[in-house]
DNA sequence: ATTATATACCTAAGAATATTAGGTAATAAA
DNA sequence: TTTATTACCTAATATTCTTAGGTATATAAT
């Protein structure tokens, strides 16, 4: 990722969402969804982004798909079935840790917040 | 930390926060702090906590005070003056992160969001 | 014509941060 | 007397990221 340091573990997270709203996706789309969606405050560096796709691919969470597009390769991403699951398990994880993180810094307030 | 592998990056910030609020606190009451605050869900390790102390000391951020009670010691970790400026920083940082988080995951929502 | 920018994939070295698994030592409870 | 709690610490390993490259095509700018 980029400048956000807090963002450790949260790639996973981004990219499986993005594929279960998109169906299909390549990591350079990944990027720009995320820099466009974030007004830029968020840029996922490709040496972040290419292992943590790899390593989602090698866990049997996304499958690829190699479309050949004027004469340059795009690597396809999409969820398989336990990708599918997994996206709500981690948004459940990114909720605790967003409601945890608020029980210590406004103890006493926001009883609730949803993703 | 434990079992929430999201946190990755927010010890520090925990660990600022937390002595803002109560001015001096050692290394376990910190952990037990955490532990009351979320209940049970964020338990800290000694492994990641103790070193992040030492790290932010050196940085500046904290000073330590030795004492001595019964027959055990304790070391006091406070805030620095520019330890204090830090915090606003950090908390400012993880508001950001949980903004755009919200923006990736809830395109189109929540358009704002306090700590 | 050439250079820069954008698209599109990739890897490797190093830093940062965490987990796991120890060690030391005193006190208090079972 | 063994276990649990309090209280500090470190070292090996794992994970995840940044930084800094490399390859290659297409397009826009000088």
């Amino acid at each position: 990722m980029s400048n956000n340091n807090l963002i450790k573990g949260s790639l996973q997270t981004i990219i499986l969402k993005l594929l279960e709203e998109n169906d299909k996706m390549y990591g350079y789309e990944i990027t720009q969804k995320v820099k466009e969606l974030t007004a830029g405050e968020i840029k996922i560096t490709e040496g972040a982004l290419y292992p943590a796709l790899h390593k989602l691919e090698a866990e049997g969470l996304l499958t690829t798909e190699i479309q050949q597009v004027d004469n340059r390769v795009r690597k396809y991403y999409s969820l398989t079935k336990s990708g599918k699951k997994e996206v709500s398990s981690k948004l459940a994880e990114l909720q605790a840790f967003v409601e945890n993180m608020q029980r210590i810094i406004n103890p006493g307030l926001n009883p609730d917040l949803k993703f």
